[in-house]
DNA sequence: GGTGTATTGTTCACATATTGATTATTCACA
DNA sequence: TGTGAATAATCAATATGTGAACAATACACC
């Protein structure tokens, strides 16, 4: 079972990464580029995307500054708490959202085109009943 | 649902590897050992772990030489197949898997307390599925 | 036998992730 | 106001995972 999860997690990762790469992206970062897309704003800080990611802060701080650096987010500082930092979705960064998304549609699509519809739904209700046994310690 | 998937793989890698600790060793290196000690004789190849570990051969090779710097494993030329190296538990190996077993048996006792057994069954029976959609590439 | 090809395991260089210490700031509270 | 604890983000060191090239051996085939 625990084997079962490793190696699923590790194909979904794989493939998602073979997807992204013509857009010169990794799966980490992709996942940051859309929980930003899907926010009010656009707009998130570090930490609020380590819980969300489940990376590290330390990881987001790496995986962020390479965002950064391709252009495709923006930090800046917060002004209600000068410890926090800001980042938002440059025009870049959505359109290259907007760019990847179909082709990370038609992946999904595949992935889960031999399951049923109810299977999917009872999976990942059992997925988070089992989740929940470890949040709760 | 792939967020649900890597929050639960993290987790499990984490619990596991907080139980490990006071034996020196990780949830990689647990898997390896574990995985001897469910073949008969003890004994398997670098190529055979790979494959039931999902992990890539030179990271078995990584692996494997800090079980053999622990005492843990021994590594021996094959005879049949001079390509070939031996993997077996020494006795060190042995007792350290039976010493911490109980630790482990309490831990996926604690993971799935909460959850009926049919429900197990279930959830392994989606999860082989869903992972056949990605294998059938 | 000799030759080309596949398999096994290792090594090295690099990519990715985590840990623990460090800095700057905020907050609670006397 | 000042002091200590908590929080946000970063940094440097280390651990972990991967891909490509390599050496040794086996195997198929002529």
């Amino acid at each position: 079972m625990v084997r079962l999860i490793k190696h699923l997690h590790k194909r979904i990762h794989d493939d998602a990464n073979a997807v992204l790469r013509p857009w010169g992206i990794n799966h980490p970062e992709y996942n940051i580029l859309m929980m930003m897309y899907g926010t009010e704003g656009y707009t998130l800080n570090p930490s609020q995307l380590a819980d969300a990611a489940g990376e590290k802060s330390a990881n987001i701080t790496r995986l962020t500054n390479e965002l950064c650096d391709k252009g495709l987010i923006e930090r800046t500082a917060s002004d209600e708490d000068r410890r926090k930092i800001t980042l938002t979705l440059t025009a870049e960064g959505l359109t290259m959202i907007e760019s990847f998304l179909p082709d990370i549609c038609a992946l999904l699509e595949r992935q889960t085109v031999g399951m049923q519809a109810r299977d999917m739904v009872q999976l990942e209700r059992l997925l988070k009943k089992f989740l929940d046994q470890f949040e709760g310690d």
